[in-house]
DNA sequence: ATTATATTGGAACGACGTTCCATTTATGTC
DNA sequence: GACATAAATGGAACGTCGTTCCAATATAAT
């Protein structure tokens, strides 16, 4: 009766664990996905591979897990919980922000299949946590209450964007056999032989791409949005 | 010997279209690919609907076409090139690189699955075509080269994520056969009842959530991002 | 006409997510 | 301890997908 999306032990056995020892587990399951995830890439979660590792069949699994979207996003809610545990300290909110999307970058950078299965869980858990983190510091920042959901969303999307972003480089480059440094270098050439007449930005920057650094141009982003925010705040205070 | 990505046309035939008129053509492939995609979602692109909608087989598709990763990069170009064509014009770099925005927008708003498409064409011609556009407006701006990388992955990386979001709150409704409205509805319902100790800020963004509109919001992101960079401007002219 | 090449249509393969069900294991009752 | 009920398991089977393969056909070249 415990089927799925219940509540999972409404009536708790008294003592011990009950059931054998080795016995399946949502949570079992769930940190099974997350190790073949991050050995296998986004590709590697399949029940069959789930099966083998966890030495059952697809039936079991089914009875702990709705389906493979739903592991996917419990998987995914597993590693962001974690992150914004963990990023709950910072002096000032702007700090507290910088950390927090500082702890995102880190997070999809050691489980690139994160930044994609974001992507998909649109409204659910994870991105709730992520939506509570940053509304209240923006809060903290003095944002009026009728511009706090666009700051915030701006903020969420900006770092879902590279989170996308990041995971697919990371996917794209282990499908190559590739590390991401040489993807990177091959997209710089690539981009170095376009027609200058057609391509002109493009190609000046394929300079920068090659010796660029990710998180700092993902700060460097976080830096002008809050910029931006300060700016918010100034034209009210101007108005007062 | 034209397979796939090759020259096509090398030794061009001297007159009319040659071969049969019905005759297949990648060209041909791609459009059926974009009607498939728009009236079904992003599920609805196989071979098999392909085949039967261009009354062939699976295998004369993959004569013109390398793989559906091929197909989908290059129906998502074809988007992506008529949008960044339609916006050349402005009076200002600022207001150029809104309606650039705006026009992704409405892009994606119509073809959805352009929106998740992006996410994996990570440094393929779709992107390049975005950001050199949006680098061309981000020179005017007078922004140092040294910055102008940063600044540009900024507005990439924030207009991707909102599409990413919003292809899968559209692809989210459809398989529950309810429309965008509604389910936005949904989610608020679900944020209005989260434990109020726990998500104070969710829970207090959802009645907005309800009533938003999710292009000025889109809007009001690239806005802060811009006037970020306004700032980035000044700080430069006052050390000079 | 005959050969060579470009293109086509569809059968077949292996992998996937999911469903189904017979079987096993635990729990509650006398 | 024996029995009934429910929870949990393992694996076979189904339908769909991307992709490959290849015999058949259409076009071009000689």
């Amino acid at each position: 009766m415990s089927r799925c999306g219940m509540i999972k032990n409404a009536r708790n056995t008294p003592r011990g664990p009950q059931r054998r020892e080795e016995s399946l587990s949502r949570d079992r399951i769930i940190e099974a996905s997350i190790a073949l995830l991050d050995s296998k890439g986004e590709g590697g979660l399949t029940f069959r591979a789930l099966s083998e590792r966890l030495a059952t069949g697809a039936g079991a699994i089914y009875w702990h897990v709705e389906n493979k979207s739903d592991l996917l996003t419990a998987a995914c809610d597993s590693i962001i919980a974690r992150t914004m545990a963990s990023c709950v300290v910072g002096a000032t909110p702007e700090a507290t922000i910088r950390t927090l999307a500082l702890g995102m970058f880190d997070a999809i950078d050691a489980h690139p299949w994160v930044g994609s299965a974001l992507t998909h869980t649109a409204g659910q858990l994870p991105m709730v946590r992520i939506v509570e983190c940053l509304g209240q510091q923006v809060r903290a920042l003095g944002v009026a209450d009728k511009e706090q959901w666009a700051v915030v969303s701006a903020l969420l999307h900006y770092i879902l964007g590279v989170a996308g972003q990041n995971a697919a480089n990371t996917q794209f480059a282990r499908t190559r056999s590739i590390d991401r440094s040489n993807f990177l270098d091959a997209m710089a050439t690539v981009w170095s032989q376009l027609d200058p007449k057609e391509y002109p930005f493009a190609r000046s920057v394929a300079g920068q791409l090659r010796v660029h650094d990710d998180c700092a141009d993902f700060l460097a982003g976080i830096d002008l949005i809050l910029s931006g925010i300060r700016g918010l705040r100034a034209d009210r205070i101007d108005l007062t």
